[in-house]
DNA sequence: AACTATTTATAAGA
DNA sequence: TTCTTATAAATAGTT
């Protein structure tokens, strides 16, 4: 597409595939994310790359989005060929894990640093203090773990 | 994009909304047309727009990658923290978010510092470096709020 | 639906 | 992998 125009068929060469499947796959997500932005649609993009490596970019949950694909298949299929399959599936106990699972979401993405525009101040210092209090465990824990690889080396060593 | 620079942010106008989704749904299963064939991949794209109308792209059946993508994740599920969960229940649509919200709950509790001692080094960086990254947007969103609590302030004063 | 002025994506190169 | 940059492709606003 660029420096000089290409042709739209596989390359063979693996370690050029790569990188090309690299700046692609950004591009591609990108693009979704500003459908979802611009648009409002609920998306999820699935790829698995030659090696088997699993990318994915979604919005509102992939698992959302199967389960309405599911429920799409399944009333085509039903309109189609089997009028008498049922389709009650556990709507309610669904629908409440489905409530908290966006909610669990929700709360990941706070923690991320996404999301923080509706919070006020105060929820903002509770935010920060959790994550304050995540960091310093972390870097404690991971203080330990090299403690514990030196200590590993220097036995070794000696 | 193009005779004037748009910011990414939803159209409210719905039928320039509707549009728009045509447009930019082209592009995007165009592109994703061509990291198939270029990069030789499976790739699924789900999108339902506003109106809760269908759209896909796949290559190699969205079954098949959802077959897929179920996998990639009731592994990562039982490897994470439920080694006694029977993969049986991969085909229950409920059971599948159950082990997603299993996850969610995981990687939340470890951004709270808990349930650390099973990481390796490498997985104590990349969780302190998304808890660096958390913190510091929650620090920069606290700071504008506090800038226009003072302006407010300074305003009411003059 | 088509048209185009621009913006965006990206192939090749570093 | 990341950046640079020349060019191809996508697309916002217009008709």
């Amino acid at each position: 597409m660029t420096r000089q125009k290409i042709e739209i068929k596989k390359i063979v060469n693996p370690s050029a595939r790569q990188v090309t499947f690299s700046k692609r796959r950004r591009g591609l997500f990108k693009k979704a994310q500003e459908l979802f932005t611009i648009c409002d649609v609920e998306i999820a993009v699935i790829v698995f790359s030659t090696t088997g490596k699993l990318f994915e970019y979604c919005r509102s949950s992939v698992k959302h989005i199967i389960e309405r694909y599911h429920s799409v298949q399944s009333q085509r299929a039903y309109k189609l060929s089997h009028p008498y399959l049922e389709l009650k599936l556990e709507s309610s106990t669904y629908a409440m894990l489905s409530m908290e699972m966006a909610e669990k979401t929700h709360e990941l993405r706070q923690m991320k640093g996404e999301d923080l525009q509706g919070l006020d101040i105060e929820q903002l210092k509770q935010l920060e203090n959790a994550l304050q209090g995540g960091l310093s465990r972390v870097l404690e824990i991971k203080g330990d773990r090299l403690v514990k690889e030196i200590e590993a080396l220097t036995n070794k060593g000696s």
